[in-house]
DNA sequence: GCGGCCGTCATCCGATCGGCTGATGCGGGG
DNA sequence: CCCCGCATCAGCCGATCGGATGACGGCCGC
């Protein structure tokens, strides 16, 4: 079945970008339609060509981030196939829950590349393995719950230095206000203190 | 003068080697003689192949990094220019300390790299311009103090989330000790709380 | 309409932190 | 040889944190 793949790029490197095309031009049933360098050009883009895959980066620096480009996109019901360096749980459960049809890491091989690009066109799952191995365990509630709005709230000002007193005064509330909220991000994150938690928050890309 | 620039790529992704090198490959006077996809690797493959120039990643995931493996090459002699995706001040500082030739980024244009590789086989030194601009910053003294090798152990303890008694644990010394250093290290990074700490030891990249 | 999640608030208390002051020993550079 | 940066340690004290416990209202799905 099938004919050619039509693959839209997006990444904010001109690197990263070359090296795909040249990599994905070896491949004679997979063609480049479209390059971006920005979330924006990439939302703009899925809409006018209307490719098969989209590859996309997470980190796309200024703008809008490729999380939210991924569900944009995902939403017009154009495959997006996320292509990122990190496996952070954080990245992973924001792409798939935008409704990234794929995660690959950029350290794969080529191959697994071209399988997961005909695999998304086909509406497949694709996932590397030491990104399937987290979804795994996720589904058997090992890892980590997701913070609540309010709570990556506190977990922001936390991260700014500031003090329970401090906390509640920018956000307009009280001091027991935070430090229930406090205390529940220290479960979650499974930590004990504030400055475990900016580490983990930091780590899982909760952060600025 | 000279005929053709030899090449040795270091970078723990596939996807980004291959990249790297079907873009050099259509320039006629660069060669890329090697590749290597750790810090171990490339050491091994510079002392063997004596390139012109390395091409370096900072970020090669398990074992030593891309600053040391900067450090252990330079001081053979060989020149490396350190290709990398971020700009933080703290990963310049450290890459140039190491004896790297140049600092380039991912995100810059492909002739932009062909020149640094050039300049670079040549022992001139090439910067991408935001990179430049940071350079000259810190050489008006404008950027902050750093830390010293003992601070940067106390402060990694700290992002685990640790208190005083168990980061003097872990580091053999006294609790008064640890609040010593603290102390300074509060005031290098000019903030007041563990937390506050934490982040700006995560935002330049002191840490993990 | 009820249960569950979320966000809000209160009180109590022991443990910890952060600031302060001051001191010792070691090593390198002027 | 002496100064200074670095690392080490001590004691004190007020402010803050973290844990435990209990409570109330809003919203949503079933």
């Amino acid at each position: 079945m099938s004919g050619v793949v039509r693959i839209l790029l997006c990444d904010d490197h001109a690197v990263v970008r070359a090296g795909l095309l040249a990599l994905l031009g070896s491949e004679p049933d997979i063609e480049v339609v479209g390059e971006a360098g920005s979330g924006e050009e990439a939302v703009a883009a899925a809409a006018k060509l209307r490719p098969d895959v989209v590859l996309m980066d997470l980190q796309l620096g200024p703008g809008i981030d490729g999380v939210e480009a991924t569900r944009r996109i995902a939403g017009t019901g154009v495959r997006v196939l996320v292509l990122t360096t990190y496996d952070t749980d954080a990245d992973i459960t924001r792409a798939i829950a935008a409704g990234a049809t794929g995660y690959l890491l950029k350290a794969e091989r080529p191959e697994e590349l071209f399988a997961a690009i005909r695999a998304a066109a086909q509406g497949r799952t694709a996932l590397s393995p030491p990104v399937a191995s987290r979804v795994m365990e996720r589904m058997r509630g090992t890892s980590g719950p997701s913070l609540t709005d309010r709570e990556l709230d506190i977990l922001a000002q936390l991260s700014r230095g500031l003090g329970n007193r401090e906390i509640a005064r920018a956000l307009f509330i009280s001091e027991a206000t935070v430090k229930t909220h406090l205390g529940r991000i220290y479960e979650k994150l499974g930590v004990e203190t504030r400055a475990g938690a900016v580490a983990e928050g930091k780590e899982r890309r909760l952060l600025s």
